[in-house]
DNA sequence: CTATCTGTTCTGAC
DNA sequence: TGTCAGAACAGATA
């Protein structure tokens, strides 16, 4: 699913949408997917929406916090008034007839599991075609506490010492499994690690115990870089990932290598490859990574 | 039709 | 406590 760019610009969407309004009631139709007592949060404003890792924090007036993790194909889309959604599909018909992918014919659908009704009318959906990802109601103390999550790629904590403390302390591991272990780093998921890794010209193969300090400077920058641009497109849509008005990100029109196999690399004459490493589909080029 | 893919992560077997 | 297949689930693709 969404990893960081993707989960941060969901949070970004959110915090502009639902910070201040309440909860007026939460329709749970797969009740596997939501943890905790829905009664306990209803009549509750939100305060803040934060994210960690790839989960995203719904911060709430009292003890309690909403954690939501999308996994591979989980959805949050916001929507204001029914009035707005009827435009919304005038618009798509008057468009062509054409259905657009960029938005979504009717909320809730077929993948719709919880949704979450503010006072003011508007509503939160969570969709998920595979039931991966859930929602839980968590204690905010506890949620600061119990975090087995490493730093987060944007924050002061994560500097180029830091990643070489984390690769020295996995001499074993290839390093692409390195960075998507969210015990060591927080975000990175299979899309970014190899874009990470092309760009800073390192094979995810490669062995914790053999990537030299100067390869670790170019890893530390790549990685911030590889982010960065999938946040700049509003996340990558190659499959079901949509921003919270249910718009398709940019993202996958500029990767290096991710679902690029059997294309020209960009950076040399070489042709992209993709195996299977750690269980996933890894790309990368042969002429520009060693 | 069958096999294999897919943005995640947890569990259980060795 | 290392590694890996398999699981959770529902498609799309070759």
């Amino acid at each position: 699913m969404p990893e960081l760019p993707e989960v941060e610009t969901i949070r970004r969407g959110l915090q502009k949408a639902i910070v201040g309004r309440s909860i007026a009631g939460v329709e749970v139709r797969v009740p596997k997917l939501f943890h905790g007592e829905k009664n306990s949060i209803i009549g509750k404003k939100v305060l803040n929406v934060d994210r960690r890792a790839k989960q995203i924090i719904v911060n709430l007036e009292g003890p309690d916090d909403l954690l939501v993790h999308l996994k591979m194909t989980g959805q949050l889309i916001y929507r204001e008034l029914r009035i707005k959604n009827c435009e919304l599909r005038i618009g798509k018909q008057t468009a062509g007839g054409h259905p657009s992918k960029d938005w979504f014919d009717e909320l809730p659908n077929a993948t719709t599991h919880i949704i979450f009704d503010f006072s003011d009318g508007s509503k939160l959906f969570f969709n998920d075609l595979r039931k991966f990802g859930w929602i839980k109601i968590v204690n905010s103390e506890e949620l600061k506490v119990n975090s087995d999550l490493g730093p987060e790629p944007f924050s002061e904590e994560f500097t180029a010492k830091k990643l070489a403390e984390i690769i020295a302390s996995k001499p074993k591991w290839n390093i692409k499994k390195i960075l998507t272990d969210q015990s060591l780093i927080s975000g990175i998921g299979n899309i970014y690690a190899d874009e990470s890794l092309f760009y800073a010209k390192i094979l995810p193969t490669r062995v914790g115990s053999m990537i030299k300090y100067d390869e670790v400077l170019r890893l530390h920058t790549s990685i911030i870089k590889a982010l960065n641009i999938g946040l700049k497109y509003g996340g990558s849509s190659e499959n079901t990932y949509v921003q919270i008005d249910g718009s398709r990100g940019k993202a996958q029109e500029h990767f290096q290598v991710y679902s690029r196999e059997g294309q020209k690399c960009f950076g040399c004459d070489n042709i992209v490859k993709k195996i299977r490493l750690n269980g996933r589909g890894t790309h990368f080029c042969e002429g520009c990574q060693k």
